[in-house]
DNA sequence: ATAGCATGTATCCGTAACGGATATATCCGC
DNA sequence: GCGGATATATCCGTTACGGATACATGCTAT
């Protein structure tokens, strides 16, 4: 029913969704959002970090958008048999990591068209 | 007197001040505002398109910020005597230059975790 | 045991950026 | 001199960000 929805209409995207969907690309089980906000933070080297205002705020926004999607909780083994009741894990929808491939590839554009117009110094190792 | 601005902190630049900055990036003698939003057309292949709202907002939040200051008129030669009187020009102060420097750089690790998380296929040509 | 800190989620709200609509004036080609 | 592209300016509604606050749970050291 719902007519599919184009990827390209999202596009660009905020520094905060675009740094969430990159730290849940690799996660096929997904992360709870505390969890991002480290990984991110992490990522970023610290120059990006996100207070709980920002984080949830945006997660229900990707939630809105189908970028995101809430996940079941997976089993831990006997020796990690319980886990923080609180966690909500989050990851991307097919939907989402398209959206992310496009950003990365229109990111690539942009710092080929800096590298054009010689804004870096040489290549970087 | 004023203290010198850190330029980290204006990191990370939205998309349109990102893209107005790479538009000015390689004229020493600035470009006007309408010309501007064309290059950033050009440069995006239309997928960035700027209003009048969104361009000339940002341009004033931009020289508020020193990113970019007003230029003189350069003069024309004898074949062009005159040139359209309403238009401002606008080129990157050397803080402007050294914000983009960095941002374009922070964009460079971006695409560079996205690849090693395998968000792109192969190297671009 | 309990105090203290990190973990974890949620909401509120002020500020800033975006972006469409509108207005107005000038330039250029026909 | 008309019409469309050029050029700038302002207004204002919508959205995203981001700090403050609140509150509950888990962990660890004394």
């Amino acid at each position: 029913m719902g007519t599919p929805p184009d990827p390209e209409m999202l596009l660009p995207l905020t520094p905060v969704v675009l740094h969430i969907l990159l730290a849940l690309a690799d996660e096929r089980q997904g992360k709870h959002g505390y969890a991002v906000a480290r990984e991110v933070e992490k990522l970023t080297d610290d120059r990006i970090r996100m207070g709980p205002g920002t984080l949830y705020g945006s997660i229900q926004r990707m939630l809105d958008a189908s970028l995101i999607e809430e996940a079941q909780r997976t089993k831990r083994s006997r020796s990690q048999p319980e886990e923080d009741e609180r966690r909500r894990y989050y990851r991307l929808t097919p939907f989402g990591r398209r959206v992310l491939e496009l950003e990365i590839a229109r990111l690539a554009d942009v710092v080929a068209i800096a590298r054009r117009k010689q804004i870096l110094r040489p290549e970087p190792a």
